[in-house]
DNA sequence: TGCCGTTCCTGACGGTTCGTCAGCCTCTGG
DNA sequence: CCAGAGGCTGACGAACCGTCAGGAACGGCA
């Protein structure tokens, strides 16, 4: 249950000097790039290690399993988190807060984007009750969620027309942006464009926020956002071991 | 790639008799039962066996392995989702609309936590890129968001106040839809209450249906639904070997 | 330069699960 | 009671797991 530094004790206690740290890292980029092209089931330590070009064992010297290894991962995401509450708190006037309302939807897709190949990981974890995963993905999200309560608080002092509870409203409207991100693939697939899910997305925003409706004949641009692109870092895709594995599977 | 009938054709090409078919059906509750309680990953075709008094090799007589039984298991969930569909299609008019709304979000609800286990793997699966799951999942929310789409275009003929085209405009709130119910327990964890969060949500759904606001003071009591409740099989807890290695792992 | 302790890595091993046979058991119809 | 189709399983090679003890690389020091 001790709540340690878990950044870089090795499993054996000792803490590594430089070129451990190095193997260390080099072992979580070749997990990252595994993860983003293949399903998370059947990544084995054994692909990780080839990738890295060592052997299994001294993957067991620095994570205990891959799933350690991925909630590390995850605990970088969290950081990124942030800029999205930074979004969240914007200027939701009668002037700007269509154009908010579009940046903090547009900010979600692109966070999740970044990340997407971890993000399963947590989901699912966290729905299979891992408390580890839990934790994280509460921390991640409850920064955006707590901040866009509060924006919901203030901005509609008589209660928002999405709900008494601004907690509740602001979860539930984290929960579309969340999802939506998620599945954008999915919808593309069915036909669905993007600038339009952002543009729907930003109205119930928008209106469950303030009350008010988006501007008329307003879809299209959107506007760019203030700051930068938000963190993450993209890996490259691999075509491995474990990679091909999952195919010969799909394929039937 | 050819689209057999998968529904009782063994590995072998023969399609079992009586006795065969009992067999695959236990089969198919046993990894029922171990995925309520266990991680998807670590349930092994061993644990299946055991638990329905067989050997692994009946096993691989009747799936290829237990990803596809679960793609059975959740192929037997879509036709729950055509009463979703049935309830969207509902009364939306000045007086009815508001309780309509309550309804689709609770069914939604109800629906899912009768199904959460194999709705984790279809979810990931999705996500991962697997097209078998992806076109489950399709069939099994085209019906309720096609309907949703058509509602939205019928109540609110100048456009929805979320947006202009229908179709998005129920992908998006299926998405929150799904969502929620997924996180349910994370969010009640959180202390967001349930009925908190179906109010809100009703609230979002009918504004985007309708233009309208939920009336004012009508938090509280849910309206029975017309229907019984939503199909859906949950199986009994077991604690099984394969619970006991995941708890091992998690209790570090 | 050569020595030596520390840090890092790996080959090899016992154990578990996988997926696949050939062959045995069990029903049923004649 | 028998024949044969249908149903089941023991046993096996292969893959991966997780863990050692011990070898290799490094870096400080005389």
């Amino acid at each position: 249950m001790a709540r340690e530094p878990e950044t870089l004790a090795a499993t054996d206690g000792r803490l590594p000097g430089r070129r451990g740290q190095a193997t260390r890292q080099r072992l979580l980029t070749c997990t990252a790039e595994l993860l983003e092209g293949t399903p998370w089931r059947s990544i084995k330590v054994i692909d990780i290690a080839r990738q890295a070009g060592t052997s299994p064992a001294t993957f067991y010297q620095y994570f205990e399993n891959v799933e350690q290894a991925i909630l590390v991962l995850a605990e970088e995401l969290t950081e990124g988190a942030g800029q999205l509450a930074a979004l969240v708190d914007g200027d939701w006037s009668e002037e700007a807060g269509w154009d908010t309302a579009r940046q903090v939807v547009r900010g979600f897709m692109d966070y999740w984007e970044a990340n997407r190949a971890v993000f399963r990981v947590v989901e699912l974890a966290t729905e299979e009750g891992d408390l580890r995963f839990r934790g994280l993905r509460v921390r991640a999200l409850n920064a955006v969620t707590v901040t866009l309560a509060r924006v919901v608080a203030g901005a509609a002092p008589k209660g928002s027309p999405a709900g008494d509870d601004p907690m509740t409203v602001a979860a539930t409207l984290i929960s579309m942006l969340a999802h939506v991100a998620a599945h954008r693939y999915g919808y593309e697939f069915w036909g669905i464009r993007t600038d339009s899910l952002v543009d729907s997305q930003a109205r119930i925003l928008l209106w469950s926020v303030t009350g008010r409706t988006a501007p008329a004949g307003s879809e299209g641009a959107v506007p760019a956002p203030r700051s930068g692109p938000v963190v993450g870092g993209g890996a490259a895709r691999a075509r491995t071991d474990a990679a091909r594995r999952a195919a010969r599977r799909v394929s039937e």
